[in-house]
DNA sequence: ATTAAAATGTGAACTACTTCACATCTTTAA
DNA sequence: TTAAAGATGTGAAGTAGTTCACATTTTAAT
């Protein structure tokens, strides 16, 4: 009984690939980009991991997304003249990301409105996820900002198992703490709350959710569409 | 000595405004629409102001933007199948505003790759805007909250005076703070300090910013280009 | 000009979250 | 297999922000 959930960009993946003139190999560890780097390439990623983050002043980590195989990353400095990383990527899972200039994918979009069309969606979906993930930091509190966190977190590495469906990503405290902007103490006190009320549990680092309506429910979550209610 | 900041964007509004089948007059106090109406069209703000917010579960309110002549609002929920507002609009200034069929501007992006391209720089801007404020909301604390809102807010409304920026919108303490997730008297009293401090002055509802450097340093700004640090 | 309504200002108690400090448990590398 | 490193768990103190309650000031309506 193992049912995958992660839902499908509908993004010509293929289409993107071709304007692609290298290939990277991924080391975990090592950063694809760095905030403040110059940006003139965007990212197609074929295997591997890649978190992107934000670091402020003094040196807290907000987590924002997970990429995987089909996602892109880099795109936030599309049509600019400011051409600036504002976020970095760092490698969690080695692998290979294709490499797409920016003058190639804004000149190609212009030629190809099926790309465009595409790309758009794309864009779209992406905002939507982005903004209602922020909502839930802002509107809901730090326990709101880990209940949604992990909600998303079903979506995108939920496994359905018979108690309940498994997040097949390890994550420590401290890691799950940066996607919610919550120090490690408060990140661990709050889930073994959820521990003891029978909500979850956690075995070697991954979390199986039992209730997830009770998370649901606790952040009047809408029910919106699975794909606009994941971490990628 | 009155010298306007405001960005404007560079979407051919013309274009978007033939796509339009209908306006509509707004009057102050009403939404334009609501959280949960289904979402079949797209608003092109001709003149008045639109405030874009999310109400929470509790009736707490987040107002996220204010839509000023040639803003485009309703966007979110373009390029989708489940057609719901995900936010309201309620009309803050009285005005016009065009109405585009979701249809319409779909069908017409695909076959006109120039106003597909505008269309495209203009969420990817819009993208970058969010983003960057709810990373000020989330990194920095509610402080961080403020100082970010009163930047944004003298980039779009903010005319040059001699002894600083007047933040040409009246804003009660209450409007602000739904602006940062804070509460009404929190505001009231981080605006009290900045005012000792002499980094602002308030007149008739309206805030002068005397040391736009001193909120700048505060939350780590990165001088980021005026068009995506705005609250439009 | 007068009054009602709305907005501001502020103390005090309370709640949420962080930080520090340190003990314990788990994983990894030699 | 056993150190060492890394991750978890938790009390206690401190800080930030909210809520409540109410006084004062400002604005709008007649």
């Amino acid at each position: 009984m193992t049912q995958p959930m992660k839902p499908t960009h509908s993004i010509e993946i293929k289409e993107l690939l071709q304007l692609s003139n290298r290939t990277i190999k991924t080391v975990k560890g090592q950063y694809l980009f760095q905030e403040g780097e110059k940006a003139e390439e965007l990212y197609l990623i074929v295997s591997g991991k890649i978190q992107i983050s934000k670091i402020n002043k003094d040196g807290r980590e907000l987590a924002l997304r997970i990429c995987g195989e089909n996602d892109i990353c880099g795109e936030l400095t599309l049509f600019t003249h400011s051409p600036k990383f504002l976020l970095s990527a760092l490698v969690i899972e080695e692998g290979e990301v294709a490499v797409i200039k920016k003058e190639v994918i804004e000149t190609e979009i212009f030629q190809n409105s099926a790309l465009a069309f595409e790309f758009m969606k794309w864009m779209s979906d992406h905002f939507r996820k982005t903004q209602t993930k922020f909502r839930d930091l802002v509107l809901n509190g730090k326990k709101g900002a880990l209940y949604s966190t992990i909600i998303r977190m079903t979506n995108s590495y939920g496994i359905k198992k018979t108690d309940g469906i498994l997040i097949d990503l390890p994550l420590t405290n401290q890691e799950l703490g940066n996607f919610c902007g919550t120090s490690r103490e408060s990140t661990n006190r709050m889930l073994n709350e959820l521990k003891r009320e029978g909500i979850i549990s956690i075995k070697k680092g991954k979390i199986t959710v039992h209730n997830l309506k009770y998370l649901k429910d606790e952040i009047g979550c809408e029910n919106c569409p699975v794909i606009y209610c994941s971490i990628e």
